[in-house]
RNA sequence: GGGCCUGUAGCUCAGCUUGGUCAGAGCGCACGCCUGAUAAGCGUGAGGUCGGUGGUUCAAGUCCACCCAGGCCCA
């Protein structure tokens, strides 16, 4: 092997004076790492520490000073809901929110965070009531209100130390609350607006009513159980028979004898008062059936052709035949005998109906069912509600006035018979919803409620040209929300609860209509909640706004359903709030959202601002999902909970999770997972450590080497970084945080653990302290370092905060008030002549020769090895280019190339080289550790190599590659 | 049942828009080295019929249809 020794030797005699058992300790002349920067995070003790150093330093206060003049970019906060403690899909959101903001921060935006609870509306409700009863029974509804605002309060600390934990940054200390005074004065000026606009209009509708509570339910105070029902199959006779026959198929003239009738069947016999139709759905075929011994002689029963062998069993009726058929669309319109009252009432159609029991034709009270409800308004059926709050008929009913409805069920049937339009009755029990807190069966009842009309002012279509106007990440965000907007029925803004904003309207006692000056007033009344917040209304007396004609109107108690409260904070928030501003730069929130917030947000922006949306952009994360994409459940065991992965991997695992995860399908969490995120967040950390451990006496202000000085493979390895930074950019600008976690772990592990950092190990450690070669690889890793530090900021806040503290020269409070490092910068002319992704490729063939030697016992360090590598242009001169630097490179005591004509028999052939590997036969130098030959040639130094003695003794190696 | 979405090695992701070196990366795992990043670091290696089934095509993770599993929102 060739040696390109660059000192002179000096010539020893072989029996040196130095004693063998004096050996020098040159481990001092070293350059060894050193660095307060622990390798093990310990974030779970460490992070609160760092939170408290924000805390102190009044970060974002800061933050805002440092932006105040840079262009805005406004992320609204959607409201989490302030009940119950944060789960991890409120992490997920919350922490892609914050690396959002950081990240637009560190590219030179004025990012202000306000974060937002939603604080009024039933669950709220619900919860003080276990604890005081019912508004109105032990305590009245203003202290009933007291004591909600009072729990939502705590429940919105609880939910902010969480959300503070996880590193957000934001004004904690003056979130927005729907329940701030001003809020719930600007929400209801928003309704105004919407009044204005003309887009509210009142009506009624069925919604879960309990007798017993005297009260409209929620959906999440109905709990379904078994109930014991009467089911009953009733004639509604058709009124012209021709009517029905021409429309259908049969053999002329065969039209039947006897009554003629389409049946249908309920389990619901008390709400046959309130028939206003009978739904078919169109695609079921119908059959005419001829019965020839009916309970009053043959007869003729209109059924779905699908269950009329089932229908007439239960009828008892075997003797029939079919002589017509048709297609329900066909009936639509048809008029039918109602079975007991002098009206007639048409046939509908409805995709509702089906043939899993009953006759498929389907009894329809729009005012005692949704269903009913919703296909009754596309017929413009009356809304009829005969039932009074306690569950009697209204002294208008006729044949049932005053009646209980549970107990009319019987006299209905006997009405039936008397009409003989009852074909049978049967019991059944079947699956009912109930009142949660009575357990008793409730009923549907339609009540006057007020509605955002979808169509009225063309809300609908101007939303569908808005969303256009929307960028939707990902794209099919707008194909969903269309789909929504499209099918949206009316929105009922009305709820008849206790904790909520009011609607604060005055009704014409007689007319019903709003009062004349409702605008005015309603701005009157949201100046009076501005001060003393929603019981302004409730304590308000009508006559103190309206005067002498108070007596003339009616205060409505309704509240607004929350959706609105937070469906407004586009005008009752970015609209008022300093700094931030209508429409926002973008919302983020889950995909469930399509349909609540940015649905509800939408609306509103649309109806007060004549077309506008509320934002420019929608991103949507998915949903948090188990191991085996399963949702998370209680039931199920596999819930995550974000204060456990905090307290014992830490905040910033949870956030690298959720930045290393593709969040617009499911997001999976699972131990494996979590525990895969922490082995990567070590390789991060350690190799921050690395970076700082051998700039522990670099002074960046004097040691810097200038670009064109620095070592070609330092060059290199900035240009890498600065690569990769433009990638890192524009990632963070789509919101691909996943390429970034995966891209900067690929750095660490491949551009510097296995290659860059391997390598300058010998100049860090073995060259002189101040020399070109180390200070040149220190430059390159101060700038390298600066740059990490800042790309990983927004995902690794703690870790980047901790690094920040340990980079050496001047710097900031925070790493979160910088901006991108500038100083990286691609690699100029000359060193591109060396092609470091060719040296790798040969390296990795030198290495697997290498292995071959280790299996063999013949090879430990790779430093023990010498190396000749056999190839052909360009390969040829990009290594011989290197010279003696290449074993660095290759980190073995010699390395050499020669032409692939010169290989020797024992050469192993690799892709573009011919490999011959052998173990070094040379002293090994005590303090470099390569295999050289002349070590033990000089007389001061007998253990050292001669490069050894040049940087212990001499003025230092020289180096221009590597 | 409907709308929208997801399904590539044990894990996290590339590749799929513009079908043909597209079967990749890192982690983990196995084996080994180092002991001057050491509860670290380096090397080598074994893992996938690209959810399934049909189709279009000379050629399909890559286009189409259907199915399965799962998610969100409805019914």
């Amino acid at each position: 092997m060739a040696s390109t020794g660059q000192l002179i030797k000096i010539t020893l005699p072989l029996l040196s004076p130095v004693k063998e058992n004096i050996v020098k300790d040159y481990k001092d002349t070293l350059n060894l790492p050193h660095t307060e920067f622990p390798m093990r995070g310990n974030l779970p003790q460490r992070e609160p520490e760092t939170l408290k150093y924000w805390e102190e330093l009044h970060l974002y206060q800061l933050l805002r000073e440092h932006s105040q003049s840079r262009p805005p970019f406004i992320l609204h906060d959607g409201p989490p809901y302030a009940n119950g403690d944060i789960h991890i899909g409120h992490a997920v959101n919350k922490i892609l929110k914050d690396i959002i903001i950081k990240a637009k921060s560190l590219s030179g935006f004025n990012a202000p965070y306000i974060p937002g609870w939603d604080c009024h509306g039933l669950p709220i409700e619900l919860q003080v009531e276990k604890q005081l009863g019912k508004a109105g029974d032990k305590v009245n509804s203003g202290q009933f209100r007291k004591a909600c605002r009072e729990y939502a309060t705590v429940q919105i600390n609880r939910q902010r130390t969480d959300f503070k934990r996880l590193g957000v940054i934001g004004d904690w200390e003056h979130p927005y609350l729907t329940m701030d005074f001003k809020t719930e004065a600007h929400i209801i000026r928003a309704l105004g607006r919407i009044i204005a606009a003309g887009h509210v209009e009142k009506g009624v509708k069925p919604v879960h009513w309990c007798t017993d509570c005297r009260s409209a339910l929620a959906e999440a105070e109905v709990e379904y159980e078994e109930k014991d029902s009467i089911a009953i199959d009733v004639r509604f006779p058709v009124i012209t028979e021709s009517d029905l026959f021409n429309r259908c198929h049969h053999v002329p003239g065969h039209t039947g004898s006897g009554p003629l009738s389409i049946v249908i069947w309920t389990t619901t016999p008390w709400t046959l008062p309130a028939n206003q139709a009978v739904a078919l759905h169109p695609e079921l075929e119908y059959s005419v059936v001829q019965c020839e011994e009916g309970q009053y002689g043959p007869e003729r029963l209109i059924v779905a052709e699908a269950l009329l062998k089932e229908t007439l069993f239960r009828y008892g009726i075997d003797r029939y035949h079919v002589i017509a058929y048709c297609l329900g669309k066909s009936l639509e319109g048809l008029q039918l005998q109602h079975p007991f009252y002098d009206r007639q009432v048409p046939v509908i159609l409805g995709e509702h109906v089906t043939v899993e029991a009953g006759t498929g034709a389907v009894h329809t009270a729009p005012g005692h069912g949704l269903e009913d409800y919703w296909v009754g308004t596309r017929y413009h059926l009356p809304v009829e509600n005969p039932v009074d709050g306690e569950g009697c008929f209204l002294p208008t009913t006729p044949l049932f006035a005053g009646e209980n409805i549970w107990k009319a069920n019987q006299h209905v049937i006997e009405v039936l018979k008397t009409q003989g339009n009852l074909l049978h009755e049967h019991r059944i029990r079947h699956s009912y919803p109930h009142c949660w807190r009575h357990k008793t069966p409730v009923i549907f009842r339609a009540t006057p409620q007020w509605f955002i009309s979808m169509d009225k002012q063309g809300l609908r279509a101007q939303a569908l040209t808005a969303i256009k106007t929307v960028t939707w990440i990902p794209d099919w965000g707008q194909q969903r929300i269309e789909g929504m907007v499209d099918n949206r029925p009316d929105w009922c803004i009305s709820r008849q609860r206790t904790w909520g904003v009011p609607l604060p309207l005055f009704l014409h006692k007689e007319t019903g209509t709003l009062h004349p000056h409702t605008l005015e007033l309603i701005e009157q009344v949201a100046q009076r909640v501005e001060q003393v917040g929603i019981e302004a209304w409730y304590q308000l007396s009508k006559e103190e706004l309206l005067g002498k004609d108070a007596h003339h109107y009616e205060k409505v108690t309704d509240t607004l359903d929350v959706w609105f409260d937070s469906g407004v904070t586009h005008a009752s928030i970015l609209e008022v709030h300093p700094g931030l501003q209508v429409p926002a730069d973008l919302y983020l929130e889950g995909s469930d959202q399509h349909r609540g917030w940015f649905n509800s947000s939408l609306m509103t922006s649309v109806a007060m601002r004549a077309g506008q949306a509320p934002y420019k952009a929608v991103l949507t994360h998915g949903f948090t999902v188990d191991a085996k994409g399963r949702k998370m459940s209680k039931s199920l065991g596999n819930v995550v909970a974000p204060q456990e992965v905090t307290k014992s991997l830490g905040a910033d695992i949870l956030r690298l999770w959720v930045a290393a995860t593709d969040y617009r399908g499911e997001i999976s969490v699972s131990d494996e997972i979590l525990k895969r995120i922490a082995e990567a967040y070590r390789r991060l950390r350690n190799t921050a450590r690395f970076f700082l451990a051998n700039l522990h006496d670099f002074n960046p202000a004097q040691h810097q080497v200038p670009p064109d000085q620095l070592l070609a493979l330092d060059q290199w390895a900035i240009h890498r970084a600065w690569e990769l930074q433009q990638e890192i950019i524009q990632a963070y600008e789509q919101y691909t945080f996943h390429v970034i976690y995966q891209r900067i772990h690929h750095f660490c592990t491949v551009d510097m653990g296995s290659f860059y950092l391997d390598i300058i190990k010998d100049r860090q450690y073995t060259g002189q302290k101040e020399g070109l070669p180390r200070r040149s690889t220190q430059t390159a890793l101060y700038h390298i370092a600066q740059a990490f530090v800042r790309w990983i900021a927004p995902l690794l806040s703690f870790t980047a905060e901790e690094i920040w503290r340990h980079l050496p020269g001047d710097r900031g409070p925070s790493v979160l008030l910088e901006t991108w490092y500038t100083d990286l910068f691609p690699l100029t002319d000359l060193p591109q002549l060396v092609s470091w992704q060719g040296i790798f490729e040969i390296r990795e063939s030198v290495y697997k020769e290498l292995e071959k030697l280790r299996a063999a016992e013949a090879l430990g360090a790779s430093l023990e090895a010498e190396v000749v590598v056999y190839c052909e242009e360009p390969w040829y001169s990009q290594l011989s280019f290197l010279g003696d630097e290449l074993r660095f490179v290759f980190i073995t005591s010699y390395a050499t190339v020669r032409p692939s004509s010169e290989r020797p028999t024992q050469a192993v052939a690799y892709p573009n080289c011919w490999v011959w590997a052998v173990p070094s036969q040379h002293p090994k130098c005590v303090r470099c550790w390569h295999r050289r030959e002349d070590v033990g040639q000089w007389a001061d130094h007998p253990q050292l190599c001669g490069r050894c003695v040049e940087n212990v003794a001499g003025q230092g190696e020289k180096r221009h590659y590597a």
